[in-house]
DNA sequence: TATTTATATTTGAATATTAAGATATTTACT
DNA sequence: AGTAAATATCTTAATATTCAAATATAAATA
C-alpha cells in the first residue's frame, strides 16, 4: 500500500483538518444518534411529533413501563433531543428544537414509506 | 390518571393500528441508525461521502485498525447502510443507496454547521 | 510453490446498555 | 398532617458492544 503523503490527491494534512475539527461534531452526532437509534426511543419520537405530552400519556401510547420511560426520557433530554417542563405533578416533555424535528421527519421518511 | 378508551381523542385501536404496522418500521429504523450512530462508523460514512474506496484507504482515512474496521464495515453493510464489491484482492465499499446518503447528509447538516 | 498483500473472521476481556422492581421525591387534595 | 398521584432515581442482573490481537482466507506475484 501506499504510505506517502498523498492518496487520491487528498494530503494527509488536509485530513487531519478535515477530521481535526470535526473530531467534536462526529462525537456530538454518534451521541444523539445513538440516543435516538433505539425502539422505545423511536416510540417515544413518534408519539411526540405532534406536541408535547406528559409522561403518563407517553406510558399509555408507546406501552412502556413507567420506570423504563422516565429513564428513556431522561436520556433524551440529556443528550438535548428533548426538553421538558414541569406543570404541578405533570412533566411535559416536547422535541428540543426544529433541526432534531427535521432530522426525525426524514428517519420516519427514510424508513416508513 | 384516565385509563378510558380515548385520550386526547386517539382511541387505542387506532394507536395499536399506529404503533402495529409501524413496529417492523422501527425495528428496521433503531437497528440502522444505531449502527451508524458511533464515531468511528460516522468516520467511515464521512470518508465514503464522496465515493467508494478500499479498506486500505479507508484505513489511512480514518486511522482506524484494519481488524477493527473490517468488523465496522461488515457491521454497516449487515445493516443494509453499506454495499461492497471485490476486485482480485481488493474491496470496494460504499453507500447502499440514496436514501441513506440523503439521510447521511442531513445528519452532517445538522451536525456540522 | 513460497511469499506477500489485502481483507475477513475468531476470540476474549473490558465496558456499556437495558429493563424492571423497589424506593424516593414532589405536589395536590382531604 | 396524612394519603394519593405523577414522576424520578437507585439497583442489579442480563445482555450487548467494543477493540485489538491472533489467525484465516484469497489472490497476486516472485
Amino acid at each position: 500500500m501506499k504510505t506517502s503523503s498523498s492518496i487520491n490527491g487528498i494530503l494527509k494534512r488536509e485530513l487531519e483538518q478535515l477530521f481535526g475539527q470535526q473530531d467534536a461534531n462526529i462525537e456530538t452526532a454518534a451521541q444523539c444518534l445513538k440516543v435516538m437509534s433505539h425502539p422505545a426511543r423511536l416510540r417515544i419520537l413518534c408519539a411526540l411529533r405532534q406536541g408535547e405530552q406528559t409522561v403518563q400519556k407517553l406510558e399509555y401510547y408507546t406501552g412502556i413501563k413507567q420506570s423504563t420511560l422516565s429513564q428513556h426520557l431522561a436520556l433524551l433530554k440529556s443528550r438535548g433531543v428533548l426538553v421538558s417542563r414541569r406543570e404541578t405533578t405533570y412533566s411535559f416533555y416536547s422535541f428540543s428544537n426544529d433541526q432534531i424535528t427535521q432530522l426525525f421527519d426524514l428517519i420516519k421518511e427514510v424508513f416508513c414509506t
